[in-house]
DNA sequence: GTGTCCCAATTTTTT
DNA sequence: ATTGGGACAC
């Protein structure tokens, strides 16, 4: 592998005319990104391939409106996808600008509507001190709607209205819009729940993440003093990622922009990945007729990839019958083929992918490597295989650390701490830890929070206050009062001391020690880890207070907390991937029902799923990696796999194929430890085919592995692939320290006799019978071996 | 009011 | 395969 082809993509691109008159903000850039970096007033649309350096042309041109034309930062706003891409645009525009550009509104549709609705959202009926809700406060929210209603949650799922409020305020529809769908009953329903969840929301003084858009647009559109204000106030608008713009972002864009109109949009229809959460393609497609007289400006010059990665990727997406006809061109030739690698089970797969990455070491630095997949569920598989080669990574997305039981406890008190209306963090915390408010009193709370129709938290103060006696009013009355007097204790201080404070105070630590387990020590240590992410917030924030953390956590997604500073493997979903780019990537499962994925396929987005594996693969700098297994663990059932019928669309000539191959005289169907791929095989697709590899094109599946018993007693596999060495399999659980029927020893439950083992390595979970705590799982990591 | 057991959903993608 | 929620018993 000869990486040093390849051109840094920061550097200028060579061979092309200086733009801009030696202008240090305009040469370096091709005459297309110079056009677009100076063509500044009047409505821009750039349409911007992949790797083409959209980036450098939104941060130039935010230096450029800056130092040549002399706007101050704070005329200018600049929307960016996510947090991460933000604070990247951030730093590369200080570094363009040198000075700080704090007064620059920079940051997602998201956090632009916080910081419009902290300002002017009593217009919507919000106190200034709202909470943001996320998907499963809202659900508990719809639940609430639900059950008032005396809709039961099992003729109509949650998460069925979710989709459809979701859909409503995307499209702007407040409840009541003769507009709304009704065309069925559950539509009624929905429409029904709707209403009421809006009703329930304002009494709680919170809002979602559709609210959080569709809000600002709603107050501007009625208050026209408030939209001059703000679109005078806002002399240059960007945005990135325009493709992905939804209904609401549109119109609050074209609202912010109606006293200048110098909007300036980037993107790209063949990465438009979001149609499921309300993106409009149509956005971008229609630009140029939405706005007449708009200038275009075509990016077709890719400074990221290979010849070979740009050929395949856009074989792949030529196949797409919606989309703007472009051809993306580079002048790095010579690119190493796309590796295809075919294996039998996921965990093969995810063994071959950790054995590749563990054969780079040294030659490519861990964080330029990443392995992208369709859905969170595959992560299980691969970080085991990460685990067994010993190869650190990060995974973003999946189950997040803000997920975690103990740390919504204590957020959800910070937040009732901030807004004493929040329903959802009431109910939460009410009785957690336990202090014998039960289902019958909360329950008596929420009827009279209904019939007064105000939030549950202000119904219980008002309860408590009340002459009425009722059972279990003296203990009501103990949580009313220990949250009155941590809010008012709380007032003005740091988030970190904030949450210290609130952790010691609400019982939740003291209940933790006491149960003493294993598991409420890893929450304690959790709990530990929430109050210095506190900390790191209050030291480096704008506002330091619980305010602005809570923000923060809201809106931050896990992606946005990628480090590429560290050596370490990058592991997301192809959707994450977006505006990412590595020297060597992975894109594991290509299966059909996976990519595309089953149910994307069944609604016909077909096109959507094609244009996302387009994503996935243009993140690739050097080197792409593709793979499929023919079994796949779904639900904990093994089901046999098709490979994805995208594969069909690569011209063979650019990938390299390989398998693992039937060893000859290994007694016919050659297989080790596995017996589920009896009739498995025929079926596959493969099945006539003899030994060899999996040659040509799209749907051929290999034979079974040859995995050969050593002396030694471990086994290794042989594979057809270039290196042709023997690379042993790791370790089964059998051969790890601990066995059924072994004793390990716990730190604090002593010694135990061991019942069973699942997992591998330190992932393995075994289960251990100790004398005076009885029977636990626990996380082989916490366990030492023991005679 | 609390504890335990069983079953259902989960795994399409996320600000 | 795992998890959370609801039904039931105490």
């Amino acid at each position: 592998m000869n990486f040093d082809l390849f051109t840094d993509p920061d550097a200028a691109p060579t061979g092309l005319p200086p733009g801009g008159g030696g202008d240090p903000l305009v040469t370096g850039l091709n005459p297309e990104q110079a056009h677009a970096v100076t063509t500044t007033d009047g409505p821009l649309l750039v349409l911007a391939g992949a790797g083409s350096g959209k980036t450098r042309v939104i941060t130039h041109r935010i230096a450029y409106l800056v130092e040549r034309l002399g706007v101050p930062p704070w005329q200018i706003l600049a929307v960016t996808f996510s947090n991460k891409a933000a604070g990247e645009m951030r730093h590369r525009i200080e570094e363009l600008h040198g000075e700080g550009a704090s007064d620059l509104w920079l940051g997602t549709f998201h956090r632009i509507g916080v910081r419009l609705l902290r300002s002017f959202g009593k217009h919507a009926g919000l106190a200034s001190s709202f909470g943001i809700y996320d998907r499963d406060d809202s659900k508990k929210m719809i639940k609430r709607a639900m059950a008032a209603l005396n809709i039961s949650d099992k003729q109509l799922r949650p998460r069925t209205v979710a989709t459809y409020m979701d859909q409503a305020k995307n499209s702007l529809l407040l409840p009541g819009d003769p507009a709304l769908p009704q065309t069925d009953a559950v539509e009624k329903r929905c429409a029904q729940i709707y209403q009421r969840y809006e009703d329930e929301m304002r009494r709680a003084d919170a809002v979602d993440f559709g609210d959080l858009l569709m809000r600002p647009v709603q107050v501007l559109r009625e208050v026209p003093t408030l939209r001059e204000h703000w679109a005078a106030r806002f002399r240059y608008v960007l945005v990135d990622e325009f493709q992905d713009t939804n209904l609401a972002q549109f119109e609050l864009l074209k609202l912010l922009t109606s006293v200048h109109g110098n909007l300036c949009v980037v993107g790209d229809d063949d990465q438009s990945i979001y149609s499921w959460r309300g993106a409009e393609v149509r956005n971008i497609l229609d630009f140029p007729v939405t706005f007449p007289g708009a200038t275009v400006v075509k990016l077709e010059r890719n400074y990221r990839s290979t010849d070979v990665i740009l050929a395949a990727s856009g074989a792949l997406v030529r196949q797409n019958r919606t989309r703007h006809d472009k051809t993306l061109w580079t002048e790095v030739t010579g690119g190493e083929k796309i590796a295809v690698h075919a294996t039998d089970t996921d965990s093969d797969e995810a063994d071959w992918i950790a054995r590749r990455i563990e054969a780079l070491r040294g030659e490519v630095p861990l964080n330029e490597i990443a392995i992208f997949y369709r859905t969170n569920a595959q992560s299980r598989v691969l970080e085991e295989a990460m685990g067994r080669f010993r190869l650190p990574y990060v995974l973003i997305g999946g189950l997040r650390f803000y997920e975690r039981a103990e740390i919504k406890d204590l957020l959800a008190y910070c937040r009732l701490l901030v807004n004493r209306d929040d329903t959802a963090s009431w109910l939460r915390v009410v009785n957690t830890p336990r202090r014998g408010i039960g289902k019958t009193s909360v329950q008596r709370v929420e009827q009279a929070a209904a019939s007064w129709q105000v939030s549950v938290p202000e119904a219980a103060r008002r309860m408590v206050q009340g002459e009425d006696r009722f059972r279990g009013k003296d203990k009501l009355l103990a949580f009313v009062e220990l949250i009155a007097r941590l809010r008012t204790r709380v007032d003005g201080m740091r988030a970190d001391e904030a949450g210290a404070l609130v952790l010691k105070e609400c019982g939740l630590r003291e209940a933790l020690l006491e149960e003493g387990s294993l598991e409420s020590q890893t929450r304690l240590e959790n709990l530990g880890e929430l109050l210095s992410a506190m900390g790191e917030h209050a030291a480096g924030a704008p506002d330091p207070t619980l305010v602005g953390y809570l923000e923060q956590v809201a809106l931050v997604a896990d992606v946005d907390k990628l480090d590429r500073g560290h050596e370490v493997v990058s592991m997301m979903t192809m959707h994450a991937a977006k505006g990412l780019e590595y020297d060597v990537t992975f894109v594991a499962g290509l299966e059909e029902g996976l990519v595309p994925h089953g149910n994307a396929a069944a609604e016909g987005n077909t096109e959507e799923e094609r244009r996302l594996l387009y994503v996935a693969m243009t993140r690739a700098r050097k080197r792409m990696h593709l793979s499929y297994a023919r079994l796949r663990r779904r639900f904990g059932q093994e089901e046999l796999q098709t490979p994805s019928p995208f594969l069909t669309a690569l011209p063979d000539e650019l990938l390299e194929r390989t398998g693992p191959v039937r060893r000859r005289g290994w007694g016919g169907v050659a297989r080790v430890g596995s017996s589920s791929f009896g009739g498995a095989h025929a079926r596959g697709g493969g099945g006539g085919r003899g030994g060899g590899r999996g040659a040509g094109h799209g749907a051929a599946w290999p034979s079974a592995p040859a995995r050969v018993p050593r002396d030694d007693g471990t086994v290794v596999e042989r594979h057809v692939t270039r290196e042709r060495e023997d690379v042993p399999v790791i370790q089964r659980e059998s051969a790890g320290p601990f066995q059924a029927g072994g004793f390990a020893r716990h730190k604090s439950f002593g010694k135990g006799e061991v019942i069973d083992v699942a997992g591998h390595g330190k992932l393995a979970r075994v289960t251990v019978r100790f004398p005076r705590v009885g029977v636990k799982k626990v996380l082989a990591r916490f366990l030492q071996p023991a005679g």
